[in-house]
DNA sequence: CGTGTAGTTGATGCTCCTCAATTTTTGTGG
DNA sequence: CCACAAAAATTGAGGAGCATCAACTACACG
């Protein structure tokens, strides 16, 4: 137990804050005393499919990784983006509804889902947290609804900054592509491509890499006040300023 | 312990099929045989206020409700609507991050919420069922998401009434305004109200009341088609045909 | 019958998508 | 290390789809 407590602690204050996102986190896994393994994933590849056997749940020790959905006819919906801290692999259905992909090269913890069932069966208190972490994430998940209700590309862009920003905590290492992003987003790259130009050009964010991976917010307050109304920002394709 | 079983198979059976929603739900209340109040409220009663004291959990009867989030700015972002069957007002803060308002004359069921967290602490059971709604309402806001990140407003509609009809079975009432599905699927009421006369033109729905509120699919494909791809259904806001 | 609210329809402009060209970065093999 | 090809990111032009503003209709209620 104390084993995965400190491991727990370490994660928590070592290199990022993490609100915990998902069904699973450390503190389950400490509560349900379950022997884990570990596991290395290289980018892209996939962690688990969609609909194929519900084996294990896992805990990310490093690197970022993808949370995706199929739908019909080729097209799939990126639900989030995970990173050091966060879990995944849980859910009430014997066999993934979600698919998980590396982002970056990986090493995750998995413990055996049948353990952590068996664990809850007997253990009110493991239940307890897992209905709780559920209920964060369904918060998180709600949050991500009302993100997309927002109009204008500029307030969901500035929103998941903020949110990334919450999450990793100063700089912001950007482990996906421009495309994943505009599937989160429901946008595309193209657009993501602009109003990251655009948010440079005012100052409000900086990359600091010939990658436009890594990147640093220069202007909170501003990008803020964008997150809750980009009506005094939005300006088309074309580098025209700002509406007066 | 068998009143409630009654109750919750009459609620089941009865008039609607419904895919329970909530992190609260009839088996729950049956489980941890908790005492239930009976409650009414008439039409934009307000059930709970966000920030309000959590002290009851809720279970609908007849009517139906809306469950919204106050966004900095006067704003709010409509989370779901809620029909006979559907529970709500449970969260682990002690606080509502949510409201919830009567669409139409509403008769609910409540319970201390209190009470249900002393059951669960002792009852694993109930716990693992409170999980288990957890992360069914964790699937169905993911859902949600997948929804608004769909880039035209003709999927996002024909995937709401198909969500409508699939947990209201038969003739859709729409106890809703138009402004209200516009704010829940991100788009303004006169497009709403655009794609419904268009939709209606085609014959794929039709209202059959005067009030334009009761309506019934006529072309349930055609309807499934449009909720993936409506590449062959946009046209703008004028009357003209569809492209070749 | 007015008055108010919900819904529909129309005209216009803005935002973002689409398609395409260009630049930058990454990966590979000589 | 450089040359080359492939992939990712950026930028541009034009057009599609939705928002906005406004007028209009239908119904509800006193």
């Amino acid at each position: 137990l104390s084993h995965f407590c400190a491991i727990a602690h370490a994660q928590r204050f070592d290199r990022r804050r993490i609100p915990l996102l998902t069904t699973i986190n450390e503190t389950i896994l400490a509560a349900a005393r379950l022997k884990t393994i570990n596991l290395q994933y290289g980018v892209d590849d996939t962690v688990y499919a969609q609909g194929a056997p519900s084996q294990f749940v896992y805990i990310i020790d490093e690197g970022a990784l993808l949370r995706f959905k199929l739908l019909p006819g080729w097209r799939k919906s990126i639900l989030q983006f995970l990173f050091p801290g966060d879990g995944f692999g849980f859910e009430i259905s014997r066999y993934h509804l979600d698919a998980v992909q590396a982002l970056t090269p990986v090493r995750v913890r998995a413990a055996r889902r049948g353990a952590l069932i068996a664990a809850a069966t007997s253990n009110a208190g493991l239940s307890k947290l897992l209905f709780n972490s559920a209920s964060r994430a369904l918060a998180t998940a709600e949050e991500q609804s009302t993100l997309l209700r927002g109009r204008h590309a500029t307030e969901r862009l500035a929103l998941f900054l903020l949110d990334l920003d919450a999450r990793l905590h100063g700089q912001i290492d950007l482990p996906m592509r421009r495309k994943h992003i505009a599937n989160h987003l429901g946008l595309t790259e193209e657009t993501i491509s602009r109003k990251f130009s655009a948010l440079q050009r005012l100052k409000i964010i900086r990359f600091v890499d010939d990658r436009q991976r890594r990147m640093v917010i220069r202007d909170k307050p501003r990008l803020q006040q964008l997150a809750s109304d980009a009506s005094d920002f939005d300006y088309s394709n074309t580098l025209k300023r700002r509406k007066t």
